[in-house]
DNA sequence: CTGGATCCTCGGCGATACTG
DNA sequence: CAGTATCGCCGAGGATCCAG
């Protein structure tokens, strides 16, 4: 590969000089991070599992078949766990996995600019609008 | 518990504890990153400033529509600057602000997650669908 | 309670045609 | 060459109903 791809992951990811596989990963990544619930069902079991019906109720405005959904394909990822208790009526619990809170540190950083350049980035908005 | 809600950048953000002109601008952010082109306008224009037809060439898969609409997105934000030459005929010029830029560096740590441990997520999907 | 399946709407995006 | 406006399609997602 050329030299630097290996310092600065924007060029492979981005540029497109890797895999193809690694770029299509990345965009999904991006995608589902970018997504409108993905993060807050995460942010929501930071603190320790939860119940279906809990999940639906504290997230304002998830409907109910993306609730499903999201858990669904963060499950799938191995970012959470979903246990279901035999009794009735059902119970099941959703819990993060370590490889679910290794992704909350990435994205840190990027909430952490957003806090920093919001003032910024409003005053080139007004500006631009004007 | 609380008391290091100050410290992760999370808990404000996606928990709700904090101004919703914050959380607001958050998810935008997010949703900008995580958006189709956003990203792939940036990088190109990383290495120094490109022409709008040269941008529609190097991106594969771009509508002349799509292009326009997110170049806009990111000057309104200051992320670039549009430069119009009075010539015929017209040329055009965008370049990446400083603040453009400093978007790149968290951004980074997001695509070094995903390099990581795409491997890993790709083995809990052949699980799970089993 | 959990969660699948179905219907239906609405908005994003590509294609195209038109101005400066 | 650069950019806007219009139209039409397609799919994401909400509402709802049914099942275990």
């Amino acid at each position: 590969m050329t030299q630097d791809t290996a310092t600065n992951p924007l060029d492979p990811v981005i540029l497109g000089h890797c895999a193809a596989e690694e770029r299509t990963f990345t965009r999904e990544m991006l995608t589902r991070v970018g997504d409108r619930w993905t993060l807050v069902v995460v942010a929501q079991l930071r603190d320790g599992p939860a119940r279906f019906t809990e999940l639906l109720t504290r997230i304002e405005g998830i409907s109910h078949r993306m609730l499903t959904q999201t858990l669904r394909c963060l499950q799938r990822d191995g970012m959470l766990t979903r246990t279901a208790y035999a009794e009735v009526p059902p119970r099941v619990e959703y819990a993060l996995t370590p490889l679910g809170r290794t992704l909350l540190e990435p994205l840190a950083a990027l909430i952490q600019w957003s806090n920093t350049h919001r003032e910024e980035v409003a005053a080139h908005r007004d500006d631009f609008d004007r």
